[in-house]
RNA sequence: GACCCCCUAGCUCAGUUGGUUAGAGCAUCUCACUUUUAAUGAGAGGGUCCUGGGUUCGAGCCCCAGGGGGGUCACCA
């Protein structure tokens, strides 16, 4: 492995740290009383205290330093003096561990009593010292300076996703936006379980991904010998949950589609989806509402969020709009009534793109994503979705041709999609066998027929609102972001590669002499595992050919030497 | 999948028309410094210019192919 500079230094320092009888990877936990945050946020000096954290820069100024120590909770400045780090004759502690062998990003524990410097700065005076974790590699070395303005920052989109460990220790606002990840499901949570509803596990591996139209994963189960799919969709599950009794059952799904990477798309995704029996779309309306409010008081303390210069504002009443009323609004177009082919002369006059395989649900949802979607800014449903387009939903009680669905947008975005559930047996059977005809029209996202789910119906589903919110996507609005990859912690990248290099030291390490290590390297056997595959024969062919042409002052070497490395 | 842009030291970035030994700031190392805070002062080291070909007397720079990333579009309820 091949190690830069800094590396080499630090491994070095790692080395002296052990011949100094230092442990610096210690087993024993270390007893923190204190926290960095709430030290500084609620400071008062003369206090004994005993914090952990990471050593995120220092400043040595001869027999007296200063750090600043960041933990889960903040930063809190230290102070180092050698002779209260040391008050004995042996100033090791002072004088070698911590100026020359400890380093910028290293894991350290301090004992100490609190004041503020002459700046005003509240510190940790540092009686005792201890080693928790050296590290070895360099953190990116970002520095605010006294305006807040950030130099040298770390924000290659690469390396922040790749490390995001890293991302995480020197970005502190990216810690930030996960913190509000989790306080929106956690709010979610109790929310739903106030109420009663049961949050339940349903299966990841599916024989059929139903509940949505999507391209799946698929894998391959080796004791039973037949393909599975990662869901793209929980929802014929927990609706088989109802049937099965439950008034109210939701689940944090993490979802799998294997389509396009986007801002707003990624391989998995978390919906939250909720089903509660005896309640219809309106009902669903109000409690999203309600819910939205909620999650963002829990993220804000407030109930508006910026997002993108746009104030968006959660408190209810949200505005509702019929799918027909917003294309009549914004496309000056009425749908009511419209065959495919007057639909696809809609389309043409409004210069949409659109092909054969696409039937009438598809061609009005051509027609709403161009026109109207970007609209909706502030957090508006858009109800009454035609038949076509929602194969799992309720026919609407009294406007023939359309279903009891709401979308809810903001900020141009579908964030949750809900209906009154379709518990109609026979009328869910047709509505399949529908999606299997564009199936076979080549719409490859049609879904699948699970025969199952039928069955469950036919036992009888009460009346039931469900509802899925897609949770990354509510982050990203909750806390300003504008790429997916910003909410999840390990956002889907393509597998890295590492180019090892030539490890000369392991060639050594084999016998190869030091002298040779190189050219054996560049000669194309550069690792150990490249020289044991190689006949030896051979390999000493070819070594004394590349000595030759290399013009090598090396003497040539002989077969047992060359045998004597893969032994 | 298409198009555009990017890839140079640990990090952030310069790099002129293709021309000597590839630069800066921070970081690192050495020395000085007992209340600093983007610490400071002096000195030093550190490079697979993403990879592989090609053109050329000469390539970080031009050409071809490949890799990775970002953006826009397409796809994606």
């Amino acid at each position: 492995m091949i190690r830069s500079e800094q590396e080499r230094v630090r491994l070095e320092s790692l080395a002296q740290l052990r011949q100094l009888g230092i442990d610096p990877y210690p087993a024993a936990a270390y007893p923190v009383d204190t926290h960095a945050g709430p030290l500084s946020a609620d400071f008062a000096a003369d206090r004994e205290v005993c914090l952990a954290g990471r050593i995120l820069s220092r400043r040595i100024m001869g027999k007296a330093s200063f750090a600043e120590l960041q933990d889960a909770t903040g930063k809190i400045q230290i102070y180092l003096n050698r002779d209260e780090l040391c008050p004995d004759e042996d100033k090791t502690m002072y004088n070698t561990v911590f100026k020359k062998l400890l380093d910028r990003g290293d894991i350290v524990g301090v004992k100490g009593t609190t004041f503020t410097t002459q700046t005003g700065e509240p510190s940790v005076l540092v009686k005792e010292l201890t080693v928790l974790s050296k590290s070895i590699r360099p953190l990116p070395s970002v520095k605010t300076d006294e305006d807040g303005k950030v130099h040298d920052a770390f924000t290659d989109p690469e390396l922040r996703y790749r490390m995001r460990y890293v991302d995480l220790v020197v970005n502190p606002e990216v810690k930030r936006t996960f913190e509000a990840r989790s306080r929106v499901i956690q709010a979610m949570r109790d929310a739903f379980t106030e109420k009663g509803w049961l949050e339940v596990d349903t299966p990841v591996l599916q024989a059929i991904p139903g509940g949505a139209a999507a391209r799946p994963f698929i894998t391959h189960h080796n004791a039973l010998d037949i393909p599975l799919y990662l869901r793209i969709a929980n929802e014929l599950y927990l609706k088989r949950l109802i049937v099965g009794g439950f008034d109210g059952v939701f689940e944090f799904s993490r979802n799998f589609r294997n389509e396009g990477m986007d801002r707003t798309h990624n391989p998995e995704f978390t919906v939250l989806e909720l089903y509660v029996a005896y309640q219809d779309y309106h009902w669903m309306m109000e409690t999203i509402e309600q819910l939205l409010e909620r999650v963002c008081q829990a993220v804000h303390g407030t109930n508006t969020a910026t997002l993108e210069g746009n104030t968006i504002d959660f408190a209810p009443p949200y505005r509702r709009l019929s799918m027909r009323d917003a294309i009549l609004e914004h496309a000056g177009v009425d749908i009511d009534g419209m065959d495919e082919a007057a639909l696809r002369g809609a389309c043409a006059e409004l210069g949409i793109e659109v092909d054969d395989s696409m039937g009438k649900g598809k061609l009005i949802d051509e027609i709403f994503g161009e026109k109207c979607e970007h609209h909706l800014v502030q957090p508006t449903f858009i109800t009454d979705y035609p038949v076509e387009m929602s194969p799992l939903t309720k026919a609407h009680r009294d406007k023939p041709g359309y279903t009891e669905r709401f979308e809810l947008f903001i900020n141009g975005t579908e964030v949750a999609n809900a209906y009154s559930e379709l518990n109609d047996p026979i009328d869910q059977r047709e509505r399949f066998e529908e999606q299997l005809k564009l199936g076979e029209r080549g719409d490859d996202e049609a879904m699948f027929i699970d025969q199952d789910f039928l069955r469950a119906l036919e036992f009888g589903m009460p009346p039931t609102s469900g509802v899925g919110i897609g949770v990354d996507r509510l982050v990203m609005m909750l806390t300003d972001q504008r790429s997916i990859q910003e909410v999840l912690f390990f956002p889907q990248m393509r597998p890295e590669v590492f180019r090892s290099g030539p490890d000369l030291d392991a060639l050594e390490a084999m016998g190869v002499p030091s002298e040779w290590a190189p050219h054996v390297a560049a000669a194309g056997f550069d690792t150990p595992e490249a020289i044991r595959e190689a006949k030896p024969t051979a390999l000493r062919e070819k070594l004394n050919g590349f000595r030759k042409k290399n013009k090598l002052d090396l003497p040539a070497l002989q077969l047992e030497e060359v045998e004597s490395w893969s032994a």
